[in-house]
DNA sequence: GTATGTGAAAGTGTTCACAGCG
DNA sequence: CGCTGTGAACACTTTCACATAC
């Protein structure tokens, strides 16, 4: 096993898993604007946390600051990437579900500057099998299992409609997939849920949560 | 004021607004399904949270249940409707931000089977200004206060690079909008944070959560 | 002097467990 | 008798406040 961190292992909340990111993505806009060094006061303030969350989140993981000074961007950024298992890697993705939104998801080029790549991409419409989409191929459901396997693909991105998204998780988690990014607007239920991580994007979900804090706002005629 | 709820006035956990959505989303499924009524249990296995979790959720509300018998779908799903502030009108939304993605987000149409349009969309760019889109005309960002105002606009939609982010949510904020979904790769700091409500859409802060629990898997060679 | 790292306190959110109602 | 609705117990998170190190 790797070497032991000096931190105790303490379980990591998953509330702190979740800011990890959203620091990781600040610093690297500082380190682009040459900032050398943050203290965790400008870094909450960037970010609306207090001061005492930034630190008590990264004390989980280690002593990363100098006291009286801050902490230094690049390293710190380079220390979140490298706990996020973002350190010098890349992760490979396939996407299922190659109709709009999924030709959307495939031209969005962050993914790739992040270091997550779409290397394969499945319909079971028979009719867009074997076309091309920028420069993949389009695979039978068939192939699925097989090709996650020999690309060594890690994620899956589920971009069908609600009624196939079920079963396209279970197809995934049968190949070994072990994290997903759900498009399809419902709450999948995984086979193993300890084993299987799942994260919904649906943004209509965000509009509904801040419509219930402006309810009486706007428009009131029917 | 409309009628008094039963529940006194106790302050709602911002948690509780944020299953409220999924909540309604599973009974949609379930009316579809013609399920006419639902236990706070059964409503759990379908989403992953406990009954108890889902009743107390409820309560803040009102009493929806029936002892002994559970919910009924159709009414409950209106009352969540209604509590979310979606209930029999439709909220308009401008976008700001054109380009690839922005275009992208005019072509979800999921939004408008919601009660979400999106009415006006906005660029800097001048060789983009005046062009169509769909049935919107791109508009100057000029325009851009006048516009939400007359034409009812609640709810902005930030597409632009992270580098002009900040800027465009002050002049949404300026012209009066209380909600923004916000799809610029950086956490944005409005104005008045206590009256505007911003939701992020990075689908890569989603990923880097989940490689986080699979850092020591897959693809383990360079 | 200044900002970190961290136990302890305060504050929130979730689950329990059962009374009460249909 | 089953399932809701709900105080009370429990678990978890955040903030406080200060000793510590640079």
């Amino acid at each position: 096993m790797a070497r032991p961190s000096n931190r105790a292992s303490k379980r990591i909340p998953d509330n702190v898993i979740e800011r990890l990111p959203k620091y990781l993505r600040a610093l690297i806009r500082m380190e682009e604007a040459s900032k050398e060094s943050v203290s965790s006061k400008s870094l909450g303030d960037a970010l609306n946390y207090s001061p005492a969350q930034i630190r008590k989140d990264l004390s989980y993981f280690g002593r990363f600051g100098k006291r009286g000074r801050g902490y230094e961007v690049k390293k710190l950024k380079e220390r979140l990437k490298s706990i996020l298992g973002l350190g010098d890697r890349q992760w490979n993705m396939a996407l299922v579900g190659v109709g709009k939104l999924g030709r959307a998801i495939l031209g969005y080029g962050r993914f790739a500057t992040q270091g997550f790549r779409i290397v394969a991409a499945f319909d079971r419409d028979p009719t867009l099998v074997s076309k091309k989409v920028g420069s993949l191929t389009i695979q039978d459901m068939g192939e699925l299992a097989e090709t996650i396997r020999n690309r060594e693909i890690q994620i899956g991105i589920v971009a069908v409609p609600a009624s196939q998204a079920q079963e396209v998780i279970a197809q995934l988690e049968n190949a070994g997939i072990k994290a997903i990014l759900n498009y399809a607007p419902i709450t999948l239920a995984p086979q193993r849920p300890e084993e299987v991580k799942i994260q919904d994007v649906d943004p209509i979900l965000q509009l509904q949560m801040m419509t219930f804090f402006m309810k009486n706002q706007g428009e009131p005629k029917k």
